[in-house]
DNA sequence: ATGGTGGGCTTCCCA
């Protein structure tokens, strides 16, 4: 089984880039984010065509996640319990034999603005949620747009950047207080070397010069560790006319043939 | 220190 994870920067605009892809690189499970469609917007249609049921929470303008799947995703989750947050940022579904949690987590902007005292907080309501998940379901997979960098591997200049955002010492301890959680990242599972990354800025030709950062993450339960085949960054895709400014992140899983 | 680019119910906000 191919679980994915892709960041799309509008899914209107990034439709026949997503179709493409998925015809291409034949995932069985893909989360979505910064879809900015209202649901009633969503192309159900469309992707039901290249062979993919589709959950989604989104809203008009900004955030909003998706998960497709060959099969139906079952019970559904749109909503940190006890947070009433109108951003939609997170979706969990059954889907597969697996337990899916899709997260869209805050950028937070800079250390010490508003933004990031809610990224903060939202992180660590993730984490309190995430244990109740992993609880339930312990073949969890917790994927998404972290918009958080593990450690300074995942950089491409750590001492330019320092503690700015994505990169800050809080940061990343809400990121270790999901991962201490018993969740692994499943990249470095496989990978240990730095120079990998799966966004780059718009801006100043960071593509071509590799002046990325990695921050979509695809982390799974102790019990899926085992099973883990490979963890990959499609890069191709942020070659296309047009792309994402994230690139798909993709996970294999040995599954065996029994449901 | 600044600003560069891109998406969006756009002349600013968010990333």
């Amino acid at each position: 089984m191919k679980i994915a994870s892709w960041n799309v920067n509008s899914l209107k605009v990034r439709l026949p880039h997503l179709t493409q892809w998925l015809a291409d690189a034949q995932p069985d499970v893909v989360a979505l984010q910064e879809t900015k469609l209202e649901d009633a917007k969503f192309p159900v249609d469309e992707l039901a065509a290249a062979g993919y049921r589709a959950v989604f929470s989104g809203q008009k303008t900004y955030n909003g996640v998706a998960i497709l799947a060959r099969d139906e995703p079952r019970d559904i989750v749109t909503d940190i319990p006890g947070l009433d947050d109108p951003q939609r940022r997170i979706l969990a579904a059954s889907v597969g034999g697996l337990r899916v949690v899709n997260l869209y987590v805050v950028n937070g902007k800079a250390v010490g603005d508003p933004k990031y005292a809610y990224k903060l907080d939202w992180l660590a309501r993730v984490r309190d949620f995430l244990a109740d998940e992993l609880a339930r379901h312990p073949r969890l997979v917790v994927l998404g747009d972290f918009n958080i960098c593990p450690d300074d591997r995942d950089v491409y200049d750590a001492t330019a950047w320092g503690e700015d955002i994505l990169c800050s010492p809080p940061e990343r301890a809400g990121l270790k207080a999901i991962t201490d959680l018993g969740l692994h990242d499943s990249f470095r599972l496989f990978e240990a070397e730095g120079g990998h990354y799966s966004w780059w800025d718009y801006r100043q030709a960071a593509f071509r010069r590799n002046m990325g950062l990695r921050i979509d993450l695809i982390l799974i339960g102790e019990a899926l560790k085992s099973i883990a085949r490979a963890a990959t960054i499609d890069r191709e895709p942020r070659r296309w006319e047009r792309p994402s400014d994230h690139t798909p992140v993709m996970l294999e899983l040995d599954l065996g043939t029994s449901p």
